[in-house]
DNA sequence: GCCCGGATTGCAAACGTGTGCATGACTATG
DNA sequence: CATAGTCATGCACACGTTTGCAATCCGGGC
């Protein structure tokens, strides 16, 4: 089987065997707490306690062991030793929504945050929401300490086995009515308000309304608040279309809605890669002046969105204070499994630039 | 230790340790194929070979364990697993550059393509490059199967660990003399000299550098072939500085040069990023004509590049060829150990639009 | 000199799985 | 009916660690 230990025992040395040796010479001897602890003449016990923090060693015993590792190159095997501790500081990562720039940095955020709580990302994405079971049951598989699903929504069975196996899950972007699973979500009913409200002051009155998955219940709340806001104010939207996402979609919807029996003079988009595109439609294929002729707001506030070609109003979604919350809930659950998980709410804040009035 | 073995084993059911079990009876009776084994009459060597492809298990025994495993929700521990078959069907990969949209983008086809070849991806960000080594060394502790580095470069001594430890080590935009690792990058050298030769042919003649980090092998390659074609054309650098990563940082930079004893009629950056700074800074800050007073060109084609509010000359780096390629040769290193690590070639190709004339 | 206590140390049993080997059952062939 | 052959099954060992427990060592106080 190992060949490579078929040799280095050296069982029976025939020319055949050493042939074989030859040919896999590049094979390394696995080197295990068991060789390093021959070379520093002590029991496999003691290596393993000079690498728990902790654990009692005398110094010498440390010293021979640890020169005894350098000289092997011994790293000490970190699947074994978790199936033991029962831990893995693993914390298994779903990624549903790659486009959009916000998301990506919430990637690169929990990566560097977990990092520093000396835990380690695995990376899994769905690329439909409905994928976001198997990419759960796949991490489970690795016994992965926690579990961190952003914007997708597992289904209920599949967050029930996360709680069965005690396995900690929070959601991010997405709300869960069961207990299953903690969740960090913005105010989606006070941002769509406030996003009505700064339109209708600035005397915006035909709203067109540019919403990504219209089954996702952020944006369900989210629109719910702003159609009301818009009744409230004694406004109209002249139109609702669905499943736009990204720049190429929102430049291509504009033009579009342009076609359309009624056109809009405000936009509003359901991130900031839409609006941007929206934009460049307004701009470059339909000559609009931007504030005057369509105001539009978008939503996430990403790098681009203070490019100063763009100057989109948008709502800044406090991507750290999420991150935080996230990490947070999460730390707490794996060090007190009795602790209940719970919905946790963001505050979003808009921001005023100069594609509205 | 174990509290709820220790409950369910019953040694000493004296009311403490039932009132402990009380407490922690969220936490799972570990439900391991032995549990499944004997639900469903059988031994644990029959519920294995259900779960490994090709072993030899009757129709009706595999029947029994599947239904038993549905009914404890059992799922194989891939920990154990791997640490007996020696494979554990993780790739890690580095992360250093998390600004530039190129590799964030480059970081999704990754994922996506190796979960589609059965590998989970553990992700490690260093966000020096410097900490390259660590982040290897913590990826080899956890045995994973292959090893990715984008955009920054271990040392000598961690690829030489790789190599010692079997661990086939790919390193993505980013050279290596030795031979410890494969590689894929760009030609450099051509796409320097294409990019002066656009630009001269255009007319520019005064030429400002903004670069990133100079000591990446891929910069000074690239700027070499751009210094000697530009000594060719007849042509002058009037300018050139070093350190300019981003946006931000770009748009400053030209505001900068423009302050300066001679001013650039064309600026070659080291990323669109960097580009689009330029762009917005000699545009908005400047209210330079842009292909007329001021040629700009990028790199690496990002999508933000096309949009109509930029439309910039760029030179697009072929990174789905670039994944296939170290994709591929990865998992060939994987199943043939004696296959040698090799450097590869992708080719990148001027992409023209108006930020040039 | 003896004994007590604290610090080290080694033994061996886990952790949850894969798999070679031997055994047993069953079929087909002579 | 005897025998060879195929197939399914279970036993037990291995994978590389951690860790409770008992044994050992060492120094100091009497």
């Amino acid at each position: 089987m190992d060949r490579g230990a078929e040799c280095s025992k050296g069982a029976a040395p025939g020319p055949d065997l050493t042939l074989r040796c030859r040919i896999v010479k590049k094979k390394l001897p696995k080197v295990t707490s068991h060789e390093v602890a021959a070379l520093a003449g002590v029991s496999r016990s003691a290596v393993s306690r000079t690498y728990t923090a902790g654990a009692s060693v005398s110094p010498v015993t440390r010293e021979k062991v640890l020169t005894a590792a350098a000289r092997l190159g011994y790293r000490p095997n970190a699947l074994a030793r978790s199936l033991i501790v029962r831990r893995t500081q693993l914390i298994g990562l779903v990624m549903a929504e790659w486009e959009n720039p916000f998301y990506t940095r919430m990637l690169r955020l929990f990566s560097e945050r977990l990092q520093s709580e000396g835990y380690q990302v695995v990376l899994i994405t769905s690329n439909s929401e409905a994928d976001a079971d198997q990419a759960v049951r796949r991490l489970l598989q690795y016994q992965v300490d926690g579990l961190i699903v952003v914007s997708a929504k597992p289904s209920a069975v599949a967050m029930d086995e996360c709680t069965r196996s005690g396995t900690p899950l929070v959601l991010v972007n997405r709300q869960t009515a069961g207990p299953g699973a903690s969740s960090v979500t913005c105010d989606n009913g006070q941002i769509g308000k406030d996003i009505v409200d700064l339109l209708a002051a600035a005397g915006y009155s035909r709203f067109a309304l540019l919403r990504g998955d219209p089954t996702v219940i952020t944006g369900v709340e989210r629109n719910a608040a702003i159609r009301e806001s818009i009744a409230v104010a004694g406004a109209r939207v002249v139109v609702d279309v669905n499943g736009v996402f990204g720049y190429d979609a929102g430049r291509q919807a504009i033009r579009d809605i342009w076609q359309g029996a009624e056109r809009p003079d405000a936009a509003i988009c359901s991130s900031d890669l839409t609006a941007l595109g929206v934009l460049d439609g307004a701009r470059t294929d339909l000559h609009l002046a931007v504030p005057g002729e369509l105001g539009v707001v978008g939503l996430g506030d990403i790098p681009q969105a203070s490019w100063s070609a763009y100057q989109l109003t948008t709502v800044h979604l406090p991507i750290d204070e999420m991150i935080d919350l996230a990490v947070l809930d999460l730390l707490s659950r794996l060090s007190d499994p009795e602790l209940e998980p719970r919905p946790m709410l963001a505050l979003a804040r808009l921001v005023r630039r100069s594609s509205t009035r």
